[in-house]
This record gives structure tokens, sequence and C-alpha cells, in this order.
DNA sequence: AAACCCATGTAATAGGTTACATGATTTG
DNA sequence: CAAATCATGTAACCTATTACATGGGTTT
């Protein structure tokens, strides 16, 4: 089932019926719920029209000045249906980490690239963890009905990205620990062509 | 770019070449890497064609008695595009978690929806857990020169489970606070109208 | 013989991203 | 005025899943 629609409720929805545009929406998908979310303009537009063709969301064009644009409010179908959708049991979605995977196909002569991928990872995962603490303050200061939720939200962000970042950490340790053990013993080949000592 | 090929010259390059079938292959990648990779039947079948094809693997139907079955090795040509693959930056994938979602366009009314979400995902959680926890003591007894590579995926797969499901049993807790709180004070319209206390 | 697993495969479809087109408005 | 940003949209494509079809072998 496709779930960009009732990410499309969800944000008109809550906390506080709200009326957005399109392109509010992406970018509250794009910062507030980018540690978990993801969309693109290809989705949310053509989903917007179908939610207004069958009355989940409607649509009030702004007039005056200033740019165009399309407001679309929910509507009490909208809701129903984003009610619903919050009491099905969730997806689990299919897991595929490649940077992981490349880890699962290492070998000795893939150490460098390895490292570099894990840095790659680090600098990523700091900065979604800035991120995510940034809000957390925010959000801890000016409190709604609503922070608790959110809190929960960034705490799964917080705490998961640290653990990734030890993991990250730990595991450039172990392949540079291989890769120093290989130099004083160049070639597993060789090595056990000798006598054990 | 499409993963599935890497992921079968993968899993017949390393740890050692070795032939297999389009079955086992499905059948290892449900296993050995389900904790952070999947694919699908519909996937693996013809992409083993496209790599036959363009002579990435080298196919040789099994005869004799019992099942028919039909081996693919790796050949020089797909050890070369796996180990240019593996240099590559892994690609970040979208992130997508539909349990965080619900968690985020959470209300009072949705609490006892979103507790039952939570304890099915410490159910899988689990489940997970325990199958990492049993594959790492499996590789810890019987090393071998990949064991390093595998044991590092599986560090992944464990302490971020582990962190998952401490998560998990601090949001049931928060949830169920928040749901006891609103029990002693049962509408906050009519609280917000008494007078300070 | 029935049921189940091994084994290979395909067609339909979903779901989504990329990249571009278009144009108005604000800002430097 | 140029550049950036606001704002909406679409067409082409890709990747992958679902669900089924097929048939032989093995177990009970």
């Amino acid at each position: 089932m496709q779930k960009t629609p009732f990410v499309i409720l969800g944000l008109l929805g809550r906390p506080r019926r709200q009326a957005r545009s399109g392109y509010e929406i992406k970018k509250a998908i794009d910062t507030v719920i980018s540690h978990f979310w993801s969309e693109s303009n290809g989705q949310i537009y053509p989903v917007l029209r179908q939610l207004s063709a069958d009355g989940s969301i409607h649509a009030k064009a702004k007039k005056g000045k200033g740019r165009r644009k399309i407001l679309y409010a929910i509507t009490a179908k909208g809701e129903a249906s984003l009610r619903a959708w919050m009491k099905a049991s969730p997806e689990t979605g299919r897991l595929r980490d490649e940077l992981i995977l490349k880890l699962f196909f290492g070998s000795e002569r893939d150490i460098p690239a390895l490292i570099c991928h894990l840095e790659e990872r680090r600098a990523r995962e700091k900065a979604v963890l800035g991120q995510c603490l940034r809000w957390q303050k925010e959000i801890e200061t000016q409190r709604t009905s609503h922070s608790a939720y959110h809190l929960i939200t960034l705490r799964a962000g917080i705490s998961l990205t640290e653990t990734s970042l030890r993991w990250v950490d730990e595991s450039l340790a172990t392949l540079s620990q291989i890769r120093s053990a290989k130099r004083r013993r160049p070639s597993p080949a060789l090595r056990s062509s000798l006598p054990n000592s």
C-alpha cells in the first residue's frame, strides 16, 4: 500500500489542522521528519491530486498578491482515513544497507575503500545527530501537546544514530587492526607454508 | 543503480568462489544476510539471466539424478565488476519507518494502537536479535578468514537492534504515562479553564 | 497418495526517483 | 538585472514485489 497519502494527511491534520501547499509539505518532510522519512515531488503532487479527487483533502487557491499557491486542507473524510491508517499495523520496510553489504563481502584488499565508506557514513550520521539534537532542544523549550510524540521519534533518531556512530568507530578500528596485522605478516599463503612456531 | 547483481556476484565470489543455484542464492539472502538485505525471486532469476548474458557469471546445468538445478559460477569479468562496485561509495538508502511516522502523528486517542504497534516491533526485534546472537556464536567458534567481516556486520545488527529495543521500551513507558496522566485529568480543555493552583 | 519442499521462472503492477519544464517573485 | 528561491507539475524510467504457473522429487 502507498504511504505517501498518509504522510500528507498526517502533515495536514497534525498537530492541528493546518492548510499547506505541496511545496510546504515537501519542505516539512525534508526538515522535521527527514530523519525517518522522505518523499519526492514526483510523488507529492500527483498524490495531492488523488486525495483532492476522492475528497480527503480540499484545495483552495490562495489569491491576492505574492506567489500563486494552492493550499490544501484535510476534510472529515481525510481525518477518518488518517485515523484508520494510524490503527493499522505498520509495515516493516525491507532493509537494505549497502554499506553493510560491502563490509560483508569485504576482504583485505578492500580495506582502504571500506574505511573510506565508513568515514563517509560517520560524517553523515554526525550531521543527522546534530540536527536531531537541535530539534530536541527546540521542542523541549517550547512544549506543546504534541511534543511528547515528536520527542519519542527524535529519541529514536538520536539513540540509533549514536549507536551507529559507535559501531562505525569500532569497525574502523577492527579494519585497521586487520590491515596492520597483515603488514607484519604479508601473505597468509606464505605464512601457512612456514612451520608453526 | 541496481544492487541485485552485486549481491549475487558477492555471494558467488565470497568467501571463496562457490557455484550456487538461484534457489540457493535466495536462501542465503533469507538467512545469513537477512538482517540487512532482502531480495525476491522475481528479481533474482531475471538478474541471473542478465549476468549470464553479459558474461559475469557462467551457468552450468547440474546433470544426473536428483532435482534439476542450474549452478552459476562467477567469472573473471564478474570478479572485476564486483571489485569495482566494492570501491564505489555506497548509496544511503532513503529511510522510511512507518512505525516512527505513526508515532510522530500520534495523539492521546491513538495510544492503544501505538502501544500495540510498539509491542509488535519489540517481538520482531527480539527475534532478529536472537538470530544475530546465534550467528555470532557460530562464527566465533569456527573462525575463517572472513569471520572478521561477517562479525562486523553482525555487531551492527546486534547493537542497532538492542538500541531499538531499549527505545521501544522507553517509548512504551512514555505512552502509558501520558495515558495515565490523562485519566487523572480527563480533559485538557477542562483543566485549562480552571485557575492555576 | 497426499503433502510438502526443491527449483525455476514470468506477467502484472506498484511505487517511487530523476530530471526536466515552466514561470513568477524576491533578493543581492 | 542576475541569481536564488518559491511553486507546480509531468514523462520516462527503474527497481522491485506479488502472485502465480509449472513440474519433479521426497517424505509421511
